[in-house]
RNA sequence: GGGGAUGUAGCUCAGUUGGGAGAGCACCGCCUUUGCAAGGCGGGGGUCAGGGGUUCGAGCCCCCUCAUCUCCA
């Protein structure tokens, strides 16, 4: 809902900055209540293709609500990086035109899992704002819920502890129902009741507005919401069914933005100091009084909250683009340099904007820093590419509105919708051009155009729910094996470290979506095992396969994917390829070594090679995804350039010094914190526990230090040769290398070698000598085939002069009709061109073999034309005999055939046609 | 994931029912003029993005793939 919050509420006390605001709910929580602070997800969710965004807090623990996660802590604060321009939660149109809409924002949360419950969670909420933050507490207002349907328990435990809370008018105590007051995740899954703090901002917001039930309504003007306090304790498994949660949780989330401009007490949320002195550049940058400022103050709002948007969003990898994230980032850009241009910012300008902006946000969002050249550059970039679309759009249109002033003064929907989805020009610049020549442009059909568009596109299809549907048998089993002691409460043990093989008994078998006691010969499995030397595919480095067999070897299992289903167990699928897997066999599991072996060495080069890039390209070369397979790897780093082949030798050849050094690599786990402090790169989008496993490369310094949980060889040595196979672009501002190592390029190298062997006895030089070999052969053809060229020529006319003494007069009009033997078309064609120079008027028919297959060529000179005479019937009637056809322009056509023994019958045609067209 | 556009010489681009692959700039050589800009003549350089199909014949028509641009999700 649209909120303008005139300015002047008043509520006395000293003002505090945004940071400090920040600032002052984490340590509340952690100083005072014991959480942990949480460092908030990047944008960019990880391992969650459902969501294309994080748009709210609890996105980085939806699997612990889940129960297929869970963390070294019970107790969590964070400030949450959000952004809401996609899917169900779209704000992108709606920024500017309110003080209230973001399409990035911060939300403070506090959370428990498991642990405290409503009790603490609202008596804190009360103590933050009223004690801490001194809010009037006779202007706060809460919520609870009722349900309306009468299913569901009234949170009657909430609002008996609000009623206890010292100041709290009960009668600013209200009940709402499920669309206001009920949380669910998804269909099914958790879900509970919530409880909102909502504020009245003062009579200066006009009056308090009542329902029809006469409850104060609260999404009027007059109040604000600013914290919801949502309570887990139901699992819902169907329409009609909840189920009471084993463990109860909280989830909280708190507008930052909307709390500063409380706390600051200002009437937008623009107005506040997270935004203001990028308002005042902005007023710099377009010359603008401050009245103007004032009139004109959508812009600045548009251009403030786009910039902060793209600069976190470059900041964790969405650089501008052409498909999903990268797209969003590349809209919210554009949209932002094409409110400039309403303001008179034609040339790039948000690049100032964040070099601001970096600075009051850098503190709390070290990200911003790291990141600041690349967020600086991608801006630019992206600005110079829309103006040079929306000049070629322009061009477009200019050429569309010549046509169009003839005709008509409105420029169809259909065009101008072309314009935009095709070339890019938004509609406002083709409304705006075509005014300049006083043309219309019909908007409405616009809006159709783009309807059926979207229509077109798939569009309305929703982006799926947020999963957790098919976990439940994977839970139901660990809980299962949990309590009958067959697993220990830690689940599965999982190292893919230490051993390639692993002992253990058969805990259970999932066949065709149902666990079952035994399996058979044939049937696609997934089976369990207490302990797993498997790797499961995780940091581009894909799943180990391998066997599992009884230790009878009476049954044996080929295992083709490892995944992790759920907290607490691994599944590996596969076939049974002999015998009769029965739950309690005792197994032997085995890792395909040779193949992991591979990949080991992949993952180890794709380290030193990530190290490379940074030396050579610079340290924005992040990388931004990657394959470790058995035959290959693959990394995509941010980089808006091709990288050079000189560069790529260059690192080819530094991986290769560093593979032929053979460092010992040292693998440690060691605290998150210490790690990064200790320099190491850590990638976006991936969630990290506390204690994290790095691996350095260098024996005296350093060169490679990554966090990953990958398997690598132990020395570098061990890789063998490295070599790059390709260079490509794999989005915008990434590019992709590909290379090989091991046994992989043994093989290409033996069979290049191969090659040159046999092209070295076939040219019969050595190897180093090829070369120049082939350049002197290739001159030598080349020489060749012109002085062939050359006696064909002469050849072929020698040929021609003697035929031409057979040209027959035919009512004043020379035929000719010859084979000439060696010709081919393009000689046919310069001498019919001779003919007519010395026959003005003339017909000329010429055939040619070639390739065994006939060719023809006629022409008519340009007087026979005009009596009527067509080359192209001409040359269709000669071809018919041959069994082919033809055509042309009326003086020269061109046919062919397949029987070449028939041409001398076949241009014997050619007189008797001419006659018949001349002679009367 | 889907819709639309584009892909021709090193660069910018022409190529019109399917029948000579071209221009400008750049490059090389020679000539002229040399204050500079340049001018004249000649030359090299193309798997017409790749693959398949239709056709006597495809840069052009059809299908597939790839890349770039652009819009929708």
């Amino acid at each position: 809902m649209a909120r303008n919050r005139p300015a002047g509420a008043s509520m006395p006390k000293k003002t505090l900055t945004a940071n400090e605001i920040r600032q002052q709910f984490i340590d509340f929580f952690v100083d005072k209540y014991a959480h942990t602070f949480v460092a908030s997800s990047s944008l960019v969710p990880g391992g969650d293709s459902t969501l294309l965004f994080t748009n709210s807090g609890m996105v980085q623990f939806k699997d612990v609500f889940l129960g297929t996660d869970d963390r070294p802590y019970t107790r969590a604060v964070n400030s949450q990086k959000c952004l809401r321009v996609a899917g169900k939660h779209n704000d992108l149109e709606d920024v500017g035109f309110d003080d209230t809409h973001h399409t990035f924002f911060e939300m403070l949360g506090n959370w428990s899992f498991g642990d405290y419950y409503k009790k603490e969670a609202i008596e804190w909420a009360w103590e933050l704002l009223t004690e801490v933050w001194k809010l009037p507490k006779d202007r706060l207002y809460v919520t609870c819920f009722k349900d309306e349907q009468g299913e569901i328990p009234t949170d009657d435990e909430a609002a008996s502890h609000w009623r206890a809370q010292p100041g709290l008018n009960p009668d600013h105590i209200l009940y709402f129902g499920r669309k206001d007051n009920f949380w669910e995740m998804a269909d099914t899954g958790p879900c509970g009741p919530n409880s909102e703090i909502h504020i009245d901002l003062g009579p200066e917001h006009g009056e308090i507005t009542f329902l029809p039930d006469g409850t104060p309504d609260l999404d009027g003007p007059r109040f604000l919401e600013l914290w919801n306090l949502v309570f887990m304790q139901y699992n819902r498994t169907g329409p009609k069914s909840l189920e009471p949660l084993p463990a109860t949780h909280v989830d909280t989330g708190m507008g930052f933005e909307r709390i500063v401009a409380v706390l600051q007490n200002q009437p937008s949320n623009y107005r506040t100091d997270l935004f203001w002195s990028m308002i005042e550049q902005i007023q710099e940058l377009a010359r603008h009084s401050d009245k103007q400022r004032e009139e004109s103050f959508t812009p600045y709002r548009v251009i403030a909250d786009h910039v902060r948007a793209a600069s976190f969003l470059i900041a964790d990898g969405v650089v501008p683009g052409n498909l999903g994230r990268n797209y969003v980032a590349r809209m919210v850009i554009r949209r932002a340099a094409r409110f400039g241009g309403k303001i008179g910012l034609n040339e790039p300008f948000l690049a100032h904007l964040a070099a601001n902006l970096i600075d009051m946000y850098g503190g709390a969002y070290p990200e911003l820093v790291r990141n600041r050249a690349a967020i600086l550059d991608n801006l630019t970039r992206e600005e110079e590419r829309f103006q040079r679309t929306v000049e070629g759009g322009i061009a477009n249109l200019e050429g569309q509105l010549n046509q169009l002033s003839d005709s008509g003064s409105t420029l169809s929907g259909e065009q101008a919708f072309e314009l935009y989805a095709t070339f890019g020009l938004p509609l406002e610049i083709t409304r705006d051009v075509a005014r300049e020549r006083g043309l219309d442009v019909d908007e409405e059909g616009f809006r159709r155009a783009m309807e059926e568009h979207r229509l077109a596109s798939g569009g309305g299809k929703s982006m799926g729910a947020l999963g957790g549907e098919d976990v439940a048998i994977y839970r139901s089993l660990l809980q299962e094996l949990q309590s009958t002691g067959a697993l220990p409460e830690s689940g599965v043990a999982y190292d893919p470290y230490q051993s390639l093989t692993a002992e253990g008994d058969l805990l259970g078998i999932i066949r065709d979506g149902e666990s079952v006691k035994s399996a058979a010969n044939g049937d696609d499995v997934i089976v369990i095992l207490p302990n797993t030397c498997f790797y499961i595919a995780s940091g581009g480095q894909i799943a180990d396969t391998g066997t599992i067999q009884s230790k009878d070897g009476k049954w044996l299992i080929a295992v083709t994917d490892v995944f992790r289903p759920a907290a607490g167990i691994v599944a590996h699928a596969g076939v049974v390829k002999k015998g009769k897997p029965t739950v309690g066999d005792s197994s032997h599991a085995s890792v395909n070594a040779a193949r992991r072996l591979d990949i080991m060495r992949n993952h180890t080069a794709t380290h030193l090679l990530h190290a490379a890039l940074h030396q050579v390209v610079g340290g924005h070369a992040r990388q931004a995804g990657s394959l470790v397979a058995p035959d290959r790897l693959r990394f995509d780093f941010n980089h808006s350039e091709p990288v050079t082949p000189g560069q790529l030798a260059e690192i080819e050849a530094i991986v290769n010094r560093w593979i032929l050094e053979s460092h010992h690599l040292r693998i440690e786990n060691k605290p998150l914190d210490q790690a990064k402090a200790e320099g190491a790169m850590a990638l976006f989008g991936e969630k990290y526990a506390a204690i994290v496993r790095t691996i350095q490369i260098g024996d005296e310094n350093t060169f490679s230090y990554e966090l990953c949980g990958g398997t690598h060889v132990p020395r570098t040595g061990d890789i063998g040769l490295f070599l790059i196979t390709s260079e490509s672009s794999a989005a915008a501002g990434i590019r992709r290398i590909e290379a090989i190592t091991g046994r992989e390029t043994y093989d290409l190298v033996r069979q290049r070698n191969q090659e040159l062997r046999g092209l070295s006895n076939l040219l019969n030089a050595p190897a180093g000598q090829l070369l120049p070999r082939v350049e002197s052969l290739l001159a030598e053809l080349a020489e060749s085939q012109r002085a062939m060229q050359t006696l064909r020529r002469q050849d072929v006319a020698a040929q021609f002069e003697k035929t031409l003494a057979s040209a027959r007069q035919v009512n004043g009009a020379a035929v000719l009709a010859a084979v000439i033997p060696h010709a081919d078309r393009d000689s046919l064609r310069e001498l019919s061109d001779r003919f007519r120079q010395q026959h003005p008027s003339g017909v000329v028919v010429l055939a040619a073999v070639l390739d065994g297959q006939p060719a023809l060529l006629a022409a008519v000179t340009d007087d026979l034309v005009k009596r009527g005479l067509h080359a192209g019937e001409l040359v269709k009637v000669v071809a018919e005999p041959l069994g082919g056809s033809g055509g042309g322009k009326p003086s020269m056509a061109q046919a062919g055939g397949k029987d070449a023994s028939r041409l001398e019958e076949a241009l014997a045609l050619v007189l008797p046609w001419v006659e018949a067209r001349l002679n009367n």
